[in-house]
RNA sequence: GCCAGGGUAGCUCAAUGGUGGAGCACAGCAUUCAUAACGCUGCGGUUGUGGGUCCGAUCCCCACCCCUGGUACCA
């Protein structure tokens, strides 16, 4: 590999992000700086953003009473706020409703029509109102709606442009079968395979309302009798916001840029997502002659307390509300390393505080404290910060990283905290001659032939803990190291 | 209802067809370079329930219970 692109979802703006949104973009942010270690920063391409259209969002502005793209901008900036808090490292944010997406949505839009896969007719729905939802004949109980059995079930009737998706069916269980990385876990893929069996054309158009990228005009050649009135067609959002991956790194606009990272190495989203990536997205591509991601990272839900994160249970948590009171690192830290990246994972604030003291503050801080103050009393003059070897965490957590294996990564290096921790103590520098004392510490902050080294722990926790390696490396970087403030003060 | 994933020490999770592991928390010892921190030792489990296959199952099969997600066009 050469490069790497990997894209988050881009997160609807019918409200700002919480914690469970923002564990996915640390995850992807762990990968994206992982590999730019291993590839260089101008090899990776980290592309986050906003999702903007569609009624939802244009519902949630009415009821603020403002316009549309007044409503979104104002969620888009709280988004971005809310990842910067956590030092995102991604290098554009895109919204859905800047200029050059709408563009590429629309060369999208006629390429797949050029192809022959988008057909005029007319949809019609079960509609339940309670769920603010469609339903398919199969899923109704008795006529009724399964979630609201007193409400009528509506017939919703509607004139829309259809995407050809069944007629990629074969092609979608065939490339998933073949291709064992392309959803990752496996599990998911097999649920895809089975959904992927009833794939039926869907409705990429809208009429009934208006924020969304329209129709492009038609051939005046197309026309046929019944046909939607395109001016009044909005592209359907799912079909409009799949497509930022491509506008993102230049599609159209900076041909360069999207030679060198297009395809996707990985598309990391939540599990709810999973079908519109996994089988929607490639059917486009293909359609469109494109060629489809690499990988699809599917990660679990945060839940907190052991309930969802919700608005009507008033559990919801912005990143910002932990980065005031513990830092940033702290938040990251406690996300990747208690989490299993790809299941539901249960979280609280009791916990990241148990963790913040166990191995931030106990651990790690405590650790360069001690060093730090040896180094400093023994009056150790660095020659040099590294050894001559590849740095031995990176080797081992290689695998771990390039399998999606996070919080394993990060436990490994927690070993090698406590591997210098044991080192200490067993050779007892603070009771040594000077001379005798320096090698030790020597090896504790540039490493051995047997020792992994503060510094190379430093290195790696450039990748999970970027503000915290920053400190580590600039308290060690010589000749002359004194002590400093704790890094994560016991709370 | 249907499909899928999960139920292992107080907590978070690991593991394997053959006498159940780690970290945290807790207790004791030791120690002072350090953020009453670090280290060592210990405590702690009839591996959701009931059957079955097997010489032997936590791991395989069946049934059930509980939790989670999806269930088609509302991100």
């Amino acid at each position: 590999m050469s490069k790497f692109y990997i894209t988050t979802a881009i997160d609807y703006v019918n409200d700002t992000i919480h914690l469970g949104h923002a564990f996915q973009k640390i995850a992807a942010d762990v990968l994206a700086r992982y590999h730019r270690i291993t590839l260089g920063k101008d090899n990776v391409f980290f592309l986050t953003g906003t999702d903007e259209y569609g009624q939802k969002a244009e519902k949630a502005a009415k009821l603020e009473n403002i316009p549309p793209k007044e409503f979104v901008k104002k969620i888009s900036d709280s988004d971005q706020k809310e990842q910067d808090s956590l030092n995102i490292s991604y290098n554009r944010f895109i919204r859905t409703t800047d200029l050059d997406h709408a563009e590429v949505v629309k060369e999208i839009w006629n390429r797949v029509q050029k192809n022959g896969d988008v057909y005029s007719g007319e949809y019609q729905g079960s509609y339940c109102e309670g769920c603010e939802a469609y339903y398919v004949k199969e899923d109704l109980i008795k006529g009724k709606c399964p979630v609201h059995p007193t409400l009528e079930i509506k017939i919703v009737k509607e004139q829309n442009y259809f995407f050809k998706w069944s007629k990629y069916k074969d092609f979608l269980i065939d490339h998933i079968k073949k291709n064992p990385d392309f959803i990752y876990p496996a599990h998911r893929a097999k649920e895809m395979l089975e959904f992927a069996k009833n794939i039926k054309d869907i409705p990429i158009s809208r009429s009934n309302f208006t924020w969304g990228i329209p129709v492009p005009a038609r051939n005046a050649s197309h026309s046929d009798a019944g046909e939607p009135e395109d001016s009044k067609q909005i592209i359907y959002v799912w079909f409009d916001a799949l497509v930022n991956y491509l506008t993102g790194v230049g599609f159209l606009k900076d041909k360069e840029l999207f030679a060198k990272f297009w395809p996707a190495d990985v598309h990391i989203l939540g599990k709810d997502n999973l079908r519109w990536h996994a089988l929607l997205w490639p059917a486009m591509l293909k359609s469109a002659g494109i060629e489809l991601p690499k990988a699809i990272l599917v990660n679990g839900f945060l839940n907190i307390n052991g309930q969802k994160i919700s608005k009507s249970v008033g559990n919801v948590i912005r990143p910002t509300d932990w980065v005031k009171k513990y830092g940033a690192d702290a938040v990251r830290y406690y996300l990747l390393r208690y989490t299993n990246l790809t299941d539901d994972s249960d979280i609280s604030e009791e916990k990241l505080l148990q963790a913040y003291n166990a191995d931030l503050a106990n651990g790690l801080g405590n650790l360069v404290a001690r060093v730090a103050k040896l180094c400093e009393n023994n009056n150790l003059n660095l020659t040099k910060l590294k050894q001559d070897r590849p740095n031995q965490i990176l080797e081992e957590i290689k695998p771990l990283l390039e399998g999606f294996k996070l919080n394993d990564a990060l436990s490994y290096v927690w070993g090698s905290i406590k591997g210098l921790d044991q080192y200490i103590n067993r050779e007892r520098p603070w009771q040594k001659e000077l001379i005798e004392a320096n090698k030790i510490l020597s090896n504790i902050v540039i490493g051995s032939e047997a020792l992994t080294s503060l510094n190379e722990i430093a290195e790696a926790l450039k990748i999970f803990l970027p503000e915290t390696a920053e400190k580590i490396e600039g308290q060690f970087c010589g000749p002359k190291i004194i002590s400093g403030k704790p890094l994560f003060p016991r709370i």
